[in-house]
DNA sequence: ATGAAGGTACGATATCATACGTACGTTCCA
DNA sequence: TGGAACGTACGTATGATATCGTACCTTCAT
């Protein structure tokens, strides 16, 4: 499987800086995601529909990086390319969890509930999310 | 409050490349807070205990660049500099994971929780501790 | 007292992420 | 038919991270 996670794992000389994909990668990503196979030109606006203000050739060039790196995928048939990304959305964010987590909390899913509830005894939502969520695994087993 | 996570979510021109501190600068304030102020040569030796090797050249370099960033601060009065960490490990902690929640998973922690469950099916234990810390947090309320 | 051991300071270098400008190719319509 | 609009390719600049070499300071045992 080629894994640009792996790549990243690994990067040229096992000199990984980041434990995630850097923040623009990943919302370039959650753009083609949430989109599908799109031009440069259609995650250029989408990102600048926000608050960023970047040239369209610095996106290119993210884009083309992100290519080189594995990332993405282009179709270069016609002259607007169509970039997609290699990896579906579950198994990079599973990856990015994973790492993330290894390098936090010791890989432990747990301790990262518990640090996050101490720290926030407000969210009763969130809570009840979790509590339905739980019930409902306990009915599938 | 003078923290670098704040820095650090601006930077200087507000590029911030990555969402947690890099690497090796975590596993520093790891070590700082496990064991408390420590010279540059403790920290060094432990970090080479595993498998990194690094010059001590490089491990204090990083320190005092932590320490200009603001992470560390550093006692002087002996020629043995001592460092240890400016913020608290939970406090730091709980920054750097909301961080994360936040670009990953819009800040929802069931969101993260329905991630990690749907790819992670066979972790039983890790699931009981979570029912259990669960069934804790009601007794209290 | 002097040299070895062990400490800090500082500058050089390499890599990566980000950002842009400029050059140049293609399309299409006025 | 030629130029505006829109596309890609590429070189380059900047800043953060990371690593290391070298210079130099302090301590202490012989």
């Amino acid at each position: 499987m080629i894994s640009y996670l792996h790549h990243m794992k690994a990067y040229k000389n096992n000199r990984s800086h980041t434990m995630v994909p850097a923040k623009s990668e990943l919302e370039v990503l959650k753009l083609l995601w949430k989109h599908g196979p799109s031009t440069v030109r259609f995650v250029h606006d989408k990102l600048n529909e926000e608050i960023k203000t970047v040239q369209y050739t610095s996106t290119l060039k993210l884009m083309q990086v992100m290519t080189e790196k594995g990332m993405l995928e282009r179709d270069e048939t016609n002259m607007k390319h169509i970039y997609s990304p290699v990896l579906e959305e579950q198994k990079t964010m599973a990856l990015i969890l994973e790492r993330f987590l290894h390098s936090m909390y010791n890989g432990s899913i747990s301790s990262l509930l518990v640090a996050f509830l101490n720290n926030n005894k407000s969210s009763k939502k969130e809570l009840q999310k979790i509590k339905d969520l739980l019930g409902k695994l306990d009915k599938d087993e």
